[in-house]
DNA sequence: TCAAAAGTGTTCCGAATACACCCATGC
DNA sequence: GCATGGGTGTATTCGGAACACTTTTGA
């Protein structure tokens, strides 16, 4: 079969139409921190296929509408939030990946602190619920590789990009970091050393307040200065933990 | 509008026809390395759009097949080469990047040793060309952004995986390979510590093979060693240059 | 003998590590 | 008082940077 090149087909509608029948969809992996353990929120599924399945949040991308936002729409529909961090990681395009059709997804992943998570009633989606990383159920589609690779690929850029400040309120102690990162990398760190390389960094404000009703001494609250960071950005600046 | 969420999209078939209308293309930044600088193959089109823009190597992906298996024929049948290290990079999919229709198209790159490449007379490339990527010219469709994108990753990449070593021979010297990656990372580096800090990873094979010809003492040659490298990796090992 | 690149060894400095220690709070 | 986590200082070790030096070849 002669496959002719992508943007020369232009003999015969027809020929170009048939080029023209992929499904796009997107599917993020919403990770969240609680409880000293990253989380992903899933999804079960009310219809069929894979009905009573868990899944990935995840939708059918109208040719009107651009992967980005459809991401945001649906995460806006499940959780109320407006402005989540989000990036694309991987294109998943196995030919019998979806039982429909031809369907190319792509992924995402996003980080939301889950203390601002409503969960919100939706047509599509039966229950949601939060998965530590470690005890995932089965997943419909090829939703579990595409929610290794998440996870991989968050581990990978958690050291080089400072990431993982979103999984966090904006106000938070540097143990509450610390820990953050030891669940994410799944390594311990020392403490003393863990404050100074991450103060040396300058991007965290201090703030001057404190925790409160805490059975310990009080620690301060940091905040992430993200106009600092985009200065350090400008001259080369790398995060590296 | 209402967007309906992708896998339950049933109850009429032309409802999900709708969604099923998307074009899906790869395109392939191919990289190569000669007289010291990065490069990248174009094609020279010569056909409507664009007819006799440079751009990327791309085709429409069959819907029949899938991307890497199209990235593999594409770039066969220009270079005459099988078994090309590629990997994906990125997924362009804005509504209106391509003239003809709703394509979204997703990134590779490839790196090729050059001296094995043989450009093939091609039904759809005018002519190929090898141009260094301080010196790029204006690339047709969104071609410019792809490549960025893909020039910004591999930088990224060849930090932290030994990729670097597919675009050199199979049997190099150290020296060779400092500049090659001087040249990827617009660095300089101290050829002393070069040497001890990459033989120091145990991943290249010393061969007892020198340099011919030269008017300086040979240097010796090293070969990629692969086996010690996928060891390595099962352990948790981090490239790190 | 000279140029050019191969290849080695050594010093120096800064950063990461490993601890030991003190502080503030609730119970 | 004591348990708990907050917070600081320091000695030591390790790795990277800088650089001087020797070796081998062709011309």
């Amino acid at each position: 079969m002669k496959t002719p090149n992508a943007y020369f087909v232009t003999e015969k509608p027809s020929k170009l139409n048939e080029y023209l029948s992929f499904g796009l969809s997107v599917d993020c992996v919403v990770f969240g921190y609680h409880e000293g353990e990253v989380k992903v929120l899933l999804v079960e599924r009310d219809e069929e296929p894979f009905k009573g399945s868990w899944a990935l949040v995840g939708d059918l991308v109208h040719p009107d509408s651009d992967l980005s936002a459809s991401a945001d729409r649906i995460l806006e529909s499940l959780t109320g939030l407006k402005d989540i961090f989000m990036e694309q990681f991987f294109t998943f395009d196995a030919i019998d990946r979806h039982p429909l059709g031809r369907v190319v997804t792509v992924g995402y992943y996003s980080l939301v602190e889950s203390e601002y998570y409503k969960p919100v009633a939706s047509s599509w989606a039966k229950s949601t619920k939060w998965f530590s990383i470690r005890e995932l159920p089965e997943l419909a589609f090829d939703h579990d590789i595409i929610l290794q690779k998440g996870i991989q690929t968050l581990k990978r850029r958690v050291r080089y990009r400072p990431v993982g400040f979103e999984l966090l309120p904006s106000k938070f102690t540097l143990y509450e970091l610390q820990a953050l990162y030891e669940a994410l990398l799944d390594q311990k760190f020392d403490k003393p050393n863990f404050r100074k390389k991450i103060l040396k960094m300058n991007l965290l404000k201090p703030l001057n307040e404190f925790q409160e009703n805490v059975s310990h001494r009080p620690a301060k609250l940091y905040a992430f200065d993200e106009e600092q960071y985009n200065a350090l950005k400008k001259e080369g600046f790398a995060f590296e933990l």
